[in-house]
DNA sequence: TGACAGTGTTTCTTTTTATGATACACTGTT
DNA sequence: AACAGTGTATCATAAAAAGAAACACTGTCA
């Protein structure tokens, strides 16, 4: 880990966000030159600068500091500094924050998935199992014929193929832990 | 986060390494002065000089980035609503929740397990992969060579054959969300 | 009691360097 | 070809991090 690797983590996440050097300085409050110096690894900038870019991208300061790891024995992921997986690919503005991404040789899947109140209902259909676990808030849950509310600390264990629906319909995000597994029968 | 809680961060990982400010600055090659200033969020430290002091802790610069628990309360296990499983067949009074025991055919086994300050440390091994997530409490965990302080909110996959112990070191009980899965392809 | 070794903090000065302003280069588009 | 948009390099200045050394503030031990 160096500022190399800290810089081109700052550029994935920017380009992601489908932000200019120019847009993201604006946003963060300093100039595109000192964005640029940083993002190429020419500067040693201090926290305090590197905050003002992760506010304004709206990830945790965290994520400028990942580096690929090579088949851990395990991954210990820190409250909060879970990689956060925007809801690219689904027509959804979840964000899932992966527990486990370092692992290559996994069963389990681990996200922590948030729901806030005005996200549209989903719909989900998959193979395997799936577990989940309130954390917070109030989540309305249908699977098959069956619609259940869940509050905190309320655990779902069920087969993902079937039907099930997520709807938010309180007034706080809803957060649970979500932990999919594939049927190794197939 | 802000220099405070980073500071906050790295003082605790440097006290629970058992390191003085002293020791810990001649092998991160700081003066003293200046890691107490780090550790007081006093400074706004560039990332250059976080990396040696990470470095010289042996962890990952991203756990001095770990967002502070901000609601305590969002972790609650609705009463009665798990099966207790007693220690029963360990010489262990941890209490198990288990929190699928209706279903057959899973290939999840989740459950809350409690571990009380009083109780002895305990020593697992088995095969298959297992998944925690801290509720509440503070746990001391080892797996393999290393020593994790797991609170709220952190997470942790790990092959179950890499030895692993617990031990509570707090004063409140350590309550986790522990998930087994057996190896399919055993 | 006093000396002492170890802890962490503060003050002060110096030196390092990150920053911003500006100019530059490199792309596409019209 | 002009142009608007990208990102990068140069340079002076201001900012602040770093280190040295002195300052507490413990304990221990004789």
């Amino acid at each position: 880990m160096d500022e190399q690797q800290v810089g081109k983590n700052i550029r994935g996440i920017r380009t992601s966000a489908g932000l200019t050097v120019t847009a993201l300085a604006a946003e963060a409050s300093v100039t595109k030159s000192t964005l640029s110096k940083i993002e190429n690894g020419q500067v040693s900038a201090p926290i305090s600068t590197l905050m003002r870019v992760a506010r304004a991208l709206e990830v945790p300061l965290a994520d400028f500091f990942y580096e690929a790891e090579k088949d851990p024995d395990y991954v210990f992921t820190r409250k909060g500094a879970g990689k956060i997986v925007h809801g690219n690919g689904t027509k959804l503005g979840y964000s899932y924050e992966g527990l486990a991404l370092g692992k290559k040789d996994t069963l389990i899947d681990p996200f922590v998935l948030t729901i806030d109140p005005e996200d549209p209902p989903g719909e989900f259909y998959h193979e395997g199992q799936e577990f989940i676990y309130m954390l917070s808030g109030t989540l309305q849950f249908s699977i098959g014929d069956d619609v259940l509310e869940l509050h905190a600390g309320d655990s779902l264990l069920f087969n993902s193929g079937t039907t099930h629906k997520t709807h938010n319909t309180g007034d706080t995000p809803a957060r649970f832990l979500c932990i999919f597994i594939q049927n190794p029968k197939k």
